[in-house]
DNA sequence: GGATTGACCGGAA
DNA sequence: GTTCCGGCCAATC
């Protein structure tokens, strides 16, 4: 039955638990943004970093940022350490990612 | 039950 | 290049 393993024990809210999965399910070196996160779910970019705000600290976050290619604010340095760490796509500045090659297109089935 | 906030987006000045 | 505005959704006070 549609197993649902450790969120239950995260007792999060309805929403907050698609997004969570989602993210979960982002590959390293791959990354998306709060806009495509929030279509995937069905949601509203503002709705997607308010529950990674609360419960991101469960999930990979950092593959997920802003439209730009710049990491949450406040957590700049701790991302870019995990981008250089997986190998994803810098800009020659590092300070932002690269979306044209650290999109993660398998959520869109782009392929 | 209403009002505010928040790791946002996109367009316009 | 930066700055301002409205719109968007869900959680929290």
């Amino acid at each position: 039955m549609t197993s649902r393993r450790a969120t239950e024990e995260r007792r999060l809210p309805p929403s907050a638990e698609a997004v969570l999965e989602l993210v979960e399910t982002i590959p390293a070196g791959r990354v998306l943004t709060y806009g495509d996160v929030a279509e995937l779910v069905g949601g509203g970019p503002r709705a997607v970093g308010n529950v990674l705000a609360r419960y991101g600290s469960q999930v990979p976050w950092w593959r997920v940022l802003r439209a730009g290619g710049l990491p949450p604010v406040r957590h700049e340095q701790e991302a870019l350490r995990r981008y250089r760490a997986e190998g994803t796509p810098l800009d020659p500045r590092g300070d932002r990612v690269d979306l044209a090659l650290a999109r993660w297109d398998g959520a869109v089935a782009t392929v």
